[in-house]
DNA sequence: CTCTAAAGTGGACGCCGTCTACATAAACTA
DNA sequence: TAGTTTATGTAGACGGCGTCCACTTTAGAG
């Protein structure tokens, strides 16, 4: 499971590509225990190279941090993204736009039970949502929140969302899904098993989807 | 702002009340500055008291956090009551019934971005859901838990929920809200206008009810 | 072939939680 | 009242953390 780099000592002096070692060690710990375990001193261990070098690349632990975030959220877009492409446009453009919206929801609930580690790391300081940063892309380059945008795009387009409903309309879906994940990985929840979460998920994207269309 | 056992040295080589003193200062930097804030060393420095002096009274930091977090509880508890309290009973008990639903919600929210550092304290570790510990309660001796179930159990007894749709919706109705909260409070929402969260906290509260009662 | 600037090292500091051993005082007991 | 037990607080140490400063090494530009 190390990375040959730790394992060998190595060489040279250089080490040659050090701030991303440090951010796929970070990217280890976080999905192993967190933000919180995600530790300067360790990275750099686990790199085979001194604390302080880590300052040559990383304006300090917070900064360092930034980055596995930013990789973990690149991740959680790209599983959104697979669950989306499940769902193909088929002749009922209504259908459609409420099944990409499930998908997202179920994408991102499914992300967040199958990586913990990595979804609560995701979201543990905060990132700026409009942020077109491509570090935070995934393959289609939409963060999650894009993602989202654009199944909403499709209700309104299919009629389902007035322009008015519209409005804002991410920040109430992604509160509902958001808010499962966290009460189940680090809240009251974390005890529930997870295919009872998933259960719950299924029916929280419904209430969503026809919480936010009607009226 | 400082307690007054931390003031003046006391005289006394008993401190007398050490146990509750370290919570109410663990109370005071949870406020100021969340769960990562609240500090064994901190807190027994506020007390007058050398670290050491806290493990007679707690097994180590985690414990002390744990009993933090069990008066932060109570305190949004007490909040939320103070929001259903607002909604009296009318002739019909079902607008009665989405009200309180609403009021949780609104006391729900209104804590958090009144009590940023608390909130996200009172959720920092895992607290059992049924725990029915007097700890966690406030004058009503409710939880925030239970008075959601109950505002839902006057939805299903007035006709707005049938008995399938019933089940577990607590955690449906509290995903939308907390995912909101800490979505404003750590999350990539944190620069959102507090009002603005608002406006949304009462927008989200009605695509609950409505997302949860229809069909 | 030098010289510079980037990259890594070493040591120190203060913070944290926690362990072990010891001191004090209050309460019980004889 | 005197003696003992036990709860409570103290002292000092350890290792881990982030971070600062001063030093060394080396790749690459001139």
């Amino acid at each position: 499971m190390k990375r040959e780099v730790s394992i060998e000592k190595r060489k040279t002096f250089r080490h040659g590509d050090l701030s991303n070692a440090l951010v796929m060690a970070g990217l280890d710990m976080a999905r192993a225990g967190g933000p919180n375990a995600v530790t300067l001193r360790e990275a750099t261990r686990q790199a085979g190279v001194s604390p302080n070098a880590a300052y040559r690349h990383f304006a300090g632990q917070a900064e360092l941090l930034g980055a596995v975030r930013s990789a973990c959220l690149s991740r959680l877009a790209a599983a959104i993204e697979d669950e989306m492409k499940k769902c193909r446009p088929g002749r009922d453009p209504q259908t459609f736009a409420r099944k990409s919206l499930r998908a997202v929801g179920i994408g991102y609930l499914g992300f967040a039970m199958k990586e913990p580690g990595m979804f609560r790391t995701a979201f543990s300081v905060p990132p700026l949502v409009q942020s077109t940063d491509p570090a935070n892309t995934a393959a289609m380059e939409m963060n999650p929140f894009q993602l989202l945008s654009l199944v909403l795009d499709r209700m309104q387009e299919s009629g389902l969302l007035g322009k008015k409903l519209r409005q804002n309309a991410e920040y109430l879906a992604w509160s509902a899904v958001h808010g499962l994940a966290l009460l189940a990985l680090e809240g009251p929840l974390h005890t529930m098993p997870r295919e009872l979460v998933l259960e719950l998920g299924e029916r929280l994207v419904v209430m969503v989807e026809r919480g936010l269309s009607e009226l």
